[in-house]
DNA sequence: CCCTGGTACTACGTAGTGCCGAGTACCACT
DNA sequence: AGTGGTACTCGGCACTACGTAGTACCAGGG
């Protein structure tokens, strides 16, 4: 699929939202895992920086553990704000894509 | 609905488009259809600003007319590229949604 | 006769977001 | 010693939507 870079702006931070709730995860997995569903272009720069910003705007709690296997990892987990992010983020994803399918169907 | 700015970036471009593509009109009716639509926050500007970008793109074909109740409208048809640019965008939402809706289902 | 309000477009700057590239660092395997 | 995968940081860039101000035309009311 050819750049989604733009499309993707505003909706792969709620994607990662998700992904924190569902489990405590950390950026390579995230990123990973967003390759592995479809997201095929996101890179980890990406993904840390979103990273950065949902911990600097409180809306996770992060944990630092040893790797194993490279640099230790940072783990990170939604809190209440988070849930609440993530809620509205839904909200809003779902009242857009029904007007733009609306939109697409309605013809006018 | 709050804010939604950020999660129309790369869609709102291809909204217009649409609209375009169902008939020749121009901006401030386009803005106001797309209020009518429930994309209720859209102003003028912002619309404003992805015509011109449309043009400097070639993609649309712009003939300004009288308008009998204010100052001359442009109106905007789109052009082989455009209606190109259309289906493309078509694509990547379908693709996208797609995604996003698999990675709220599927919760993995 | 001005003044408000609706129609219609232009121009400039701002902020947010995703992307890119370079850099650091640790470990395993060859 | 060198390569490759894991894992994170940082600085700057490009693009898009938005806000605000300004211009301009016309109709209707005070």
């Amino acid at each position: 699929m050819d750049d989604l870079t733009e499309m993707l702006k505003g909706t792969l931070e709620g994607c990662v939202l998700h992904i924190i709730g569902n489990e405590e995860t950390y950026g390579y997995a995230i990123t990973r895992q967003l390759n592995e569903l479809g997201f095929t272009d996101v890179v980890e720069g990406t993904i840390y920086t979103i990273l950065v910003r949902l911990e600097r705007n409180g809306l996770v709690q992060v944990t630092k553990r040893p790797s194993g296997q490279g640099p230790p990892r940072k783990f990170f987990a939604l809190n209440d704000a988070g849930r609440e992010r993530l809620a509205t983020f839904w909200t809003k994803w779902e009242y857009l894509s029904s007007r733009i399918d609306n939109l697409k169907e309605g013809g006018r």
